[in-house]
DNA sequence: GCCAACGTTGGC
DNA sequence: GCCAACGTTGGC
C-alpha cells in the first residue's frame, strides 16, 4: 500500500477540523494541479498519509485515511479535476518540523524536502517509517 | 512582506 | 509549439 503526503494551511483547512470531521471524513477538494491530481487518481481506499501543515506551524502533525477513491471535485468548475475522501485516524504525539525533515539525512529526498510546493505527494515506505518514528508512533 | 520556484496563460 | 508575462505557493 501506498503512502502520501497532504497539504494545508491551517487557516484553511486545520488537522482539527479533520478530526472534527470524525470517521465519516471530508473531501480534500482544491487540488489544482496535475501531478497531484495524478497522485489522488492512484490512491486505494485504506492507504494513509501524513497530514502537513504548511506556512504556519510547518510540520506532520497526524494521520489520515483514504475512505473514498477518486471522484469528480464539484467545486471545479472546468471538470478537470477530482478529490478523494479523507478521514483523521490519529494525531502524531510530536509534531515532526519541516526543520527536522531536513536536518534528517535518511529523508534528503523526500518530496516535501525538495518541491515543497506539490500539494499531494507520494511517501516511501521508508520514509513513512522515519517520520513516524520521529513522530512519537510505534 | 519578500521572493524563488513553479504552473498557467496567451500572443505570436 | 515556444516562451514571456503573470499568478500562486510557501519557506524564510
Amino acid at each position: 500500500m501506498a503512502h502520501w503526503l497532504y497539504k494545508s494551511e491551517p487557516s484553511t483547512w486545520s488537522w482539527d477540523q479533520q478530526v472534527a470531521a470524525g470517521a465519516a471524513g471530508t473531501h480534500w477538494n482544491g487540488v489544482r494541479n496535475h501531478v497531484a491530481k495524478k497522485h489522488l487518481m492512484a490512491m486505494e481506499v485504506g492507504e494513509r498519509g501524513f497530514f502537513y501543515h504548511s506556512n504556519e506551524g510547518k510540520a506532520v502533525v497526524g494521520i489520515v485515511e483514504v475512505i473514498r477513491p477518486y471522484y469528480p471535485d464539484d467545486s471545479d468548475e472546468t471538470g478537470r479535476f477530482g478529490m478523494v475522501d479523507l478521514r483523521a485516524l490519529e494525531a502524531l504525539p510530536r509534531p515532526v518540523t519541516l526543520e527536522a525533515i531536513k536536518a534528517e539525512p535518511r529523508l534528503s529526498a523526500m518530496v516535501l524536502a525538495n518541491n515543497s510546493r506539490l500539494s499531494v505527494q507520494p511517501v516511501t515506505e521508508a520514509e513513512w517509517a522515519i517520520v513516524r518514528a520521529m513522530g512519537g508512533l510505534d
